[in-house]
DNA sequence: ATTATATCGATAAAGATATACCGATATGCT
DNA sequence: AGCATATCGGTATATCTTTATCGATATAAT
């Protein structure tokens, strides 16, 4: 492991050969080329490397990379040790959705527990995890020392949800709104923007569809 | 309007600039000038300016530009006039919240129905959308033309599904299994990996803690 | 009318990311 | 043993993206 300043680029490639990696059945070869993995991912065999490489130098000539230590290494390198835990505020469709999602463990994600303004939605879920009112939304995340929160309301109500965050002491947000959130500097904003997805699908099909009567 | 291949990383933006402008209220100016949106947004302004002129040279100096011809050159450019179409397989917790959300039609995407394996879960949802058996899925594409699809499964099902999807004139994948898909070259996918989100967040917060000990 | 200012679009420079190339090395084959 | 081959890591090059700079222009103020 030597991680130092991986650009974003890179980070967001790293958790793709991790799951990759980790999805190979149980009798796989103890080695991966990377020339393998990018042909599983469709990627460029030396992007794959240069990746890696960023990682820990742990590639021999003709052999490859040791699958597990692989593994190991990205684990450490992502943070997938450390648990960090994390609380959604929304308790709608969305919201539970994200609270019920078995999957965050293996990314080193704990979702605690969710928040609702609407009191009525207040109590434990099928999964068993609680949704609390709003308004304990502060003197929960003080006492939990929550540094990760998930933006899981409308639009209209996002900006205010937002600065109850980090006036409650959370460093990250994950927004699923679809606005544009204001934030101290020191606070960092990832939306999931779904407008942003669907574009880079619609002009696909656009092209493709054009390509065809041409 | 002139649109000739944008690159990816304008056209992620472009659905940041529509989002804003439409959420100005009605009483706002007529004009909003590049410097505006940059603060706003939190972009530079000479990347705002880069971008609209990517899509028109409407601005004019010293006034802006006129907010409501920006909206339509950029619904014409993002292709939010014509409906897409889509369906969803999987009609678990995540499948049945897109299923519902509204907010898709703003970006000119219509959520028709979805499909489930297990036929327990066919019939009508609350929002007055079908639930098919996945079996009927390629009669059903092919009769409604559905060119995009979203897969909402776990990932050991996704290539099974992303396959059924190929076999049934689907063109465009949205993916939100944790898996790699491998598809014919002319099909694009584009992946909702929670894992790369989560990775950025986590890594700005330990860049964060670290901070504070030093 | 002249000057000051905000803002534009275009071009140039800088920075980030991806690709191509090459020498080194570990294995298998003759 | 010696050669062919797959594969690595590093350096160099090319491409893509962002940021800086500048002259032009439309309005407002003097």
């Amino acid at each position: 492991m030597k991680q130092n300043s991986l650009s974003k680029a890179v980070l967001e490639r790293l958790p793709v050969y991790l799951q990759y990696l980790r999805s190979l059945p149980a009798n796989a070869p103890e080695n991966i080329s990377a020339t393998t993995i990018a042909n599983e991912l469709g990627l460029g065999e030396v992007q794959v490397r240069k990746d890696l490489a960023s990682v820990c130098n742990l590639g021999r000539p003709r052999i490859g990379y040791m699958v597990s230590c692989l593994i190991n290494e990205l684990e450490a390198v992502l943070g997938y040790n450390k648990i960090n835990d994390t609380i959604i505020v929304g308790a709608g469709k969305l919201g539970k959705a994200l609270l019920a999602y078995e999957g965050f463990k293996n990314y080193g994600f704990n979702m605690v527990s969710a928040f609702d303004i609407d009191e009525s939605k207040t109590g434990l879920t099928e999964t068993g995890k609680n949704i609390y009112p709003l308004s304990e939304l502060k003197k929960r995340c003080k006492e939990m020392q929550i540094k990760i929160g998930v933006i899981a309301v409308p639009a209209e109500q996002a900006q205010s949800v937002c600065d109850l965050m980090v006036e409650s002491g959370i460093l990250a947000i994950w927004n699923f709104a679809p606005i544009h959130l204001n934030v101290p500097k020191n606070i960092l904003v990832h939306n999931e923007n779904m407008a942003t997805s669907l574009v880079l699908l619609s002009s696909h099909l656009t092209e493709q569809l054009n390509e065809r009567q041409s």
